[in-house]
DNA sequence: GAAATTTGCGTAGATGTTTGCTCTATCCTT
DNA sequence: AAGGATAGAGCAAACATCTACGCAAATTTC
């Protein structure tokens, strides 16, 4: 009865063969024979023979496990980042752990410690929100584990890293609301140590400027982005002497929030004020009117971090400049930003 | 530079002293003077010394993992659920091992090879839609491996799992609906040879009778449970010569595509046609109205399920009968079911 | 038919940790 | 001063696997 795992060594027993040779036979190395082949994995069939991962890594040096942290795992944008991971590195052979940081620097800096002592071959990250210092990752760079980062980078860092082109989502949005004739466009953002929140905004920014339009501080609205902020935000924009007449919301959570403070003022979307979000979370095709956002693509960001990954572990040492790879945004444009009749 | 990973014998031998005296006051074994220890800690940060968990867990037959495996991980239920997981695993020292059988058994047979070479001290499954048979998790019990189902188990089959009592679920969502004054409520069903839709049905069937409303063919729309089934069923009913007034629906999709079509036709909810779903999917609470939902406390099932496999790590060998948890789904009451006023 | 190559398999470490046992000083009792 | 207790640290085996090297036998080559 007693956990009865059969080791390398009982089949060698058993067979009256040496270790190594059922070793070989079980990866089905070219030299030992046909027959020999046979009778080790038949026997191993019969014990229940399970190869261990983790002699077997700690021998050759690898554990063919990779780790992701998120921030956490609800919502839609993780979720399926997440699940591009686990798609690709399955594939090629990598098995995923998975850690959350809750949005919390310590957990943060935890959880990189198990990954780490877990000797995952490499790691992939995207920050929690109060992550500011860099000091728990050098720890990794140390240890010369691949690092790539997606999504939320730190600023100023040389790593590799898989984003999307958020300033040219911000632009897209901003751009198309202004094409529907919106003059007055206010701007919800998250907090701007964050690369995502200040790119968004930058591109808010940009089309504002390249059509002419002036930037006026009290349009815009930073906040922690979720739906009470959103609410928070909209009344602040209909108390203002002259309110806008479109926002763009670097979260479909706050902008959410906007429309349903808007309905309480049984103000219309998009007539009275258009909106348009970012994400394109499950629930922006749900509400009603249907809710303009850009989507990141985020599967494609699981896969392509992965695939970065993989890249880095291949080339290993030799090439050490850190990459960067930018997807493109794909802007949504539904009901809640749609004035013009075709 | 070198993949310089210093190990407890590079430790020792800078020091002059053993790799077990290096070992021991790593881990803080009282039987070592604290001068070493605080020379061995000195050197370990200097040297970035990491632990290896697999030379470690090699040695103690531990690996601290814990394997999971769901159908797909987007989606709010499997999300949360995961999330509940993470949570209550890592609390407990515990990492955890994702693998997707993406509705597939010969995924999820893979998968299963996956973990078990990788030394998982338990596993935590819910069943691919076309699971079947149960060879592949002969194995797992086989190398007495504790394993846990949630949600999707195979009917007849004695083993641990945790699931909520879907069936309370479809009855307190009718019994409610009843109580609001509803007299013909019609239900919207899944595929009939999954337990969750049938039990939710016949939760359903079992408050009609308590009240001693009849149970009409006509009203009951088995499909795919997704939004576009919702609109086709909210379609049927409308065509019915004596629409409904309730529906309750075994899934949140299909209840918003429901909605959809009735606002299409200028129908109020829930004045003309109240509403009520399943899985408290976050956009019910933001669509227009709020969409009365059954939780199934997905988050508390995730950690239910690893608290079981704890529990059974900890007990190990001598009881082995499993156990079964059965958690109370809890209905949410919003505005789409809200008929009186108070 | 001798030399060279190939085939099939065993020997012997080596990987990084943990841990039961052992050994040596030192200090305390009597 | 002899005997024992204790603290501090080392030795070596064990965990399951892999692999460079070696060697004998079988097969090919000229």
């Amino acid at each position: 009865m007693a956990r009865a795992k059969a080791s390398i060594t009982d089949l060698a027993k058993q067979l009256g063969i040496s270790v190594s040779t059922v070793s070989r036979a079980l990866s089905d190395h070219p030299s030992i024979s046909d027959p020999t082949k046979k009778k080790v994995w038949k026997l191993a069939k019969e014990l229940h023979y399970q190869p261990n991962h983790m002699a077997a890594g700690l021998r050759k040096g690898r554990s063919n496990l990779l780790g992701v942290m998120v921030p956490h795992i609800d919502g839609h944008f993780f979720t399926m980042v997440v699940k591009g991971i686990e798609t690709v590195a399955s594939k090629a052979g990598f098995n995923i752990m998975i850690c959350q940081s809750n949005e919390d620097v310590a957990h943060e800096r935890k959880n990189i410690e198990s990954l780490l002592s877990a000797q995952v071959e490499g790691i992939l990250v995207s920050l929690a929100r109060n992550t500011l210092d860099f000091k728990h990752f050098e720890k990794v760079q140390k240890q010369e584990i691949p690092l790539v980062f997606f999504d939320r980078v730190l600023d100023g860092l040389d790593v590799n890293a898989v984003v999307i082109d958020d300033r040219a989502g911000g632009y897209q949005a901003t751009k198309h609301l202004i094409a529907q004739g919106c003059r007055r466009i206010a701007h919800f953002s998250g907090p701007q140590h964050l690369n995502i929140y200040k790119n968004r905004r930058q591109g808010y920014l940009d089309a504002l400027q390249e059509y002419g339009l002036p930037v006026e501080e009290e349009l815009l609205f930073i906040c922690d982005m979720t739906l009470e902020d959103g609410v928070t935000g909209m009344q602040h924009m209909l108390a203002l002497p002259q309110r806008p007449d479109a926002i763009f919301s670097a979260s479909d959570f706050s902008i959410v929030g906007a429309m349903q403070e808007l309905k309480r003022h049984h103000l219309r979307v998009p007539q009275d004020i258009a909106l348009a979000g970012f994400s394109n979370e499950t629930f922006t095709s749900l509400t009603e009117p249907m809710l303009t956002s850009v989507d990141q693509r985020c599967e494609q960001m699981g896969q392509s971090a992965v695939r970065l990954l993989l890249e880095i572990l291949r080339e290993s040492s030799t090439n050490f400049s850190p990459r960067r790879v930018v997807l493109q945004p794909d802007l949504l444009v539904r009901a809640s930003s749609t004035l013009k009749k075709k």
